[in-house]
DNA sequence: CTCTTTTTTTTCGAGCCTCGAAAAAAATAA
DNA sequence: TTATTTTTTTCGAGGCTCGAAAAAAAAGAG
């Protein structure tokens, strides 16, 4: 159905956007939102004094940074940070981490742990991150009440509608309704998100120069995973959280993945692909549900002494993840890459093959365009992205309710 | 920047709605502009008089299908066929066609004619195209004056900005700024788009129940196109329209393409592909720049008659395809595919392996939600997908200006 | 220390737009 | 001819944004 607007829309639109201009540039006056935005003073004076007037935004002291000059000071305005608390999860493979941050952005506790999620059974793990909420609220003296929004990030395949993580390499476990079964326990709404959805998103909002309209990030681990931004906006599949990278066909009945099928990119680009190829293992073998980072920089260290069958092995990986990204490029046109993660430390030794068969392919017509930035820690970069997503979430939904409805009908 | 929605945004988006819901509904009363915009009664009847004194709508009696019931009877508003002409073209290889429209979609006048266009000179070809558009023309009695937006459709690559041919298999030559040179020609605006994108504008618009959100056409030709819509849209590439399925890399290192590289699908799937694998030529054999549509029956029979070189190249063609699809739906879940053009004739042979390397693949999954729908005859769908798409930017840009400017500001 | 200048922010009336309710219009049923 | 039903238009109320003018808050000049 078109939906056509109504009058009201109008200020809750404009409001959602104020209110995303002061998360996205910091703390901007009046004035700065005036021309951020196009509306007139009268506009944004009054809808700025009506949110300071509930208590969302609030005028902040300028620092020294302000360059003294004649007139009227402006005055910066920035977000509240008693406005809200968001709670976001991130569940990775023997890894699970709770933060609760207030609304502007800023973290109040964190909890991390071990956990041994392939041997924690499904219940386990729900009681496991149920526990670590309690605890990471209680130390940010929060109630579940003052959530208004939680995020959990996984590792794996979640619904496009972001309720449940529907397969994941860190435990045999499979469609769990994580977001259901939170919200019922603690009563705040709850999305799950896969883990390099989330770093797109932070990637987008520490560096908007660089990754706005059209990227791609590459996580490279024991698995290969991506997340996928297109004319701006995050890209997901139609059922799920989409961008299976690593489970595109590199090889035709190739070599054994750990999703069972054969000839997927991961068979050859993650770490146990690697290990086992530089170990002289059949490509049939089982993969490791691990490798730990200590001999993957040793092979990477074998493979820059010399030939062998570890420059061997890192010299597949490149190759498929570059015919990969060829196949993607031709779909898509090619943009930035960044590649995140522990691959990162072997970087230079694949870089030569990605680019070689990138450039056999239709994608690397125009591979001027092609860069890969590095970035070797994941974990803060899916905290961060969790963080924004729970907070543009608080943004929209509670500012300005009706404003994602009525935008998404339009089509 | 993000732009706040000004005041008068609001009638101009509201105006759009309601064009929009006329032009895909047919003959809406207002009661039913009502239910499908969720506006009021009083603005539907403020826009609908308005755009019918501008000469945009018109009331239109209703036929006899409408069921005589109590009370004031409904009047049904269409399109005033005056209000608008539009022209298109389309440019094929050893053909060119083109149709002129009024602004309710009826053909006024339409030529076609064959045109070697594997030997025009880029300036034959510019200069065949102007010459068939006056024609054309003037058959329908109108002049260039007259003409409000003009959609050109070409085999090949288009630039995102939809103003030049980059590439394309039906001549040698390249980077033709169709766009500019007939622009300055001919005073009205011009758009140059990928046939296969027409495509699935004319499946999305015929049958919307099926074709909505997400699905993908593909062409099966001497080359193999695709058309791509997700989330209600078309997609195009960054800086081109995009979409390359035929040059997704099957085979590295594999079998000759018509592009020059190796190991295309296409090198496998298009007709000179099959052609060359089932009269036991080299895969390295450079491409036949056609293939007669006799000869490609005459192979499929021969595969329908048993096993043998033609049973086999269609199985290799089906496996590609297949797995091309799998990688595709990696990225973005299954989806509805239509099968266009004349490889359809042959799809019954092909349809087996490439139902079994689809389920090879990670996008194999939900495969029941992969259905196949086939339509021989690419040509309609071209003109209908062209005329569409001038058609919308008439609505928009004309009778609602601003509209997509502030859309599009949004994100 | 006071007055002027400059810049930011708020206030105020005008002009639109949408909405709901009531009225008007146009048909059928009694 | 009158009542009923349904569609469409009219009209006043309430909101929103805008531009212009006013107010506020600082530095600079004398």
């Amino acid at each position: 159905m078109i939906l056509g607007v109504r009058h009201d829309d109008l200020r809750k639109r404009n409001r959602a956007m104020v209110i995303a201009a002061v998360r996205r540039d910091g703390q901007p006056s009046r004035t700065d939102l005036v021309s951020r935005t196009g509306l007139s003073h009268s506009t944004i004076s009054a809808i700025s004094s009506d949110l300071i007037a509930e208590g969302v935004l609030r005028p902040v002291k300028t620092g020294e940074n302000e360059v003294v000059r004649r007139g009227r000071p402006q005055v910066s305005l920035g977000l509240e940070p008693k406005a809200a608390t968001v709670l976001t999860v991130v569940l990775l493979l023997n890894t699970l981490s709770a933060t609760v941050f207030d609304y502007a952005g800023q973290v109040v506790a964190q909890r991390r742990e071990r956990l041994a999620t392939l041997d924690a059974a499904r219940d386990d793990l729900v009681g496991a991150v149920a526990q670590m909420i309690e605890a990471v609220l209680e130390d940010a003296g929060r109630t579940p009440a003052d959530v208004m929004r939680m995020t959990m990030a996984v590792q794996g395949i979640t619904d496009s509608g972001a309720r449940a993580m529907l397969w994941t390499p860190i435990t045999p476990e499979s469609d769990i309704p994580f977001a259901d079964i939170l919200e019922k326990r603690f009563g705040f709404p709850v999305t799950v998100q896969n883990d390099c959805n989330m770093i797109a998103v932070a990637l987008r909002a520490r560096d908007p120069e660089r990754y706005r309209d059209n990227f791609v990030t590459l996580l490279l681990s024991n698995g290969i995973g991506m997340g996928l931004v297109l004319r701006g906006e995050l890209f997901t599949g139609a059922y799920s959280s989409g961008g299976e990278f690593g489970h595109m066909i590199h090889r035709p009945g190739g070599a054994l993945c750990r999703c069972g099928r054969h000839g997927c990119i991961e068979a050859y680009a993650g770490n146990y692909a690697i290990l086992r190829e530089a170990a002289g293992r059949s490509d049939q073998t089982a993969a490791d549900a691990d490798v730990d980072p200590e001999t993957m920089l040793k092979l990477a260290n074998d493979a820059r002494a010399g030939d062998g069958p570890a420059r061997d092995a890192f010299r597949r990986a490149g190759e498929a993840i570059g015919y990969g990204l060829g196949s993607l490029f031709a779909l898509i046109d090619p943009a930035p890459v960044a590649i995140v993660g522990p691959g990162t430390l072997a970087f230079d030794v694949m870089e030569p093959s990605i680019r070689d068969a990138i450039a056999q392919t239709a994608g690397g017509q125009h591979d001027a365009v092609i860069s890969f930035d590095l970035e070797t820690d994941e974990m803060p970069l899916i905290l961060e992205g969790c963080a924004r997503r729970a907070l543009e979430a608080v943004d929209n939904e509670l500012f300005a309710p009706g404003y994602i409805a009525t935008m998404q009908a339009t089509s």
